[in-house]
DNA sequence: AATATATGTCAAGTTAGTTGACAAAAACGG
DNA sequence: CCGTTTTTGTCAACTAACTTGACATATATT
């Protein structure tokens, strides 16, 4: 049974310190990377290149914001209210990342079970919520914390 | 009030599907990029390169991987077991991201509240857990779904 | 129709990554 | 401790990836 601190090591490489390059990035989400530079130099998705030699990087944060475009596009919307309405989403990532690095105290993993300790369960805050993964299906219970 | 299907966008870029060049790996985790090679040839961690001319290209997981193996290495392990003890925890990203796709039913954002539908609480069924964000800090409820 | 927005292409130049060779630490086995 | 193997760094020549700017063009917008 390996048993550690996930938030710990997710804390260590935060998300937005991940960088990708335009060509990453117009592979992920299929958006051509003429379009990237455009987009960028409107300011729709934002450029963070290291140095101002260097070349443009970006976030998996813009992967997301881009898919997002690139949907709203597809459904007729022009760039300009399909980067508004992408903004409105973006927030979305961030409320996520919270919520791993609050709630996600522990996990345990064996061969085919994994055990996330969500921490205590606010109504009744002397159990943990356990999240448990069997067949294929993650199930929720509660259980007194040991020690 | 933004409502939508979020985990549907994540599902639409699979996060191995987003990859990254060799100086982004060495940058997100201060690990050298002659290290980085020397373990891609000994099959430590996996090129994800498109043909077999082209650069390499690494992916989240592997980010994660790295930083596990420099900081095992930093405990005083040989590579060989950093490798092996990475190797036991890389699983908990398959297994968060399990839980992720499994229960992440709806999120919904306002302006400082974030709330997660994490759908039927099993030992109650009938209700469907929730994990609301608010002051910084998130707390898990039970709700009667609407409709 | 005239104008502004949005995207594609291409060439010449720059930055980033590759390989192979070599050197040299660091770890290992006896 | 010594010889060997593993692991890492550096460097030069080469290739891949990206950049910019110019131009063409298609698609809105007024």
């Amino acid at each position: 049974m390996v048993k550690d601190d996930m938030a710990n090591l997710m804390k260590k490489i935060p998300i937005e310190s991940v960088t990708l390059g335009i060509g990453d990035v117009a592979r992920a989400t299929g958006v051509a990377q003429s379009k990237l530079r455009y987009w960028e130099s409107k300011g729709y998705i934002k450029n963070h290149a290291v140095t101002d030699k260097s070349n443009r990087k970006f976030t998996y944060k813009t992967v997301l914001q881009v898919q997002l475009i690139k949907s709203f596009l597809a459904d007729g919307y022009t760039l300009t209210s399909a980067v508004a309405r992408a903004q409105k989403r973006a927030i979305y990532l961030d409320a996520l990342r919270s919520f791993f690095e609050d709630r996600f105290a522990q996990m345990d993993v064996a061969d085919h079970t994994a055990t996330i300790d969500l921490g205590p369960f606010d109504p009744t805050p002397s159990k943990h919520l356990m999240a448990k993964r069997t067949d294929q299906q993650w199930r929720f219970y509660l259980a007194t914390p040991e020690s």
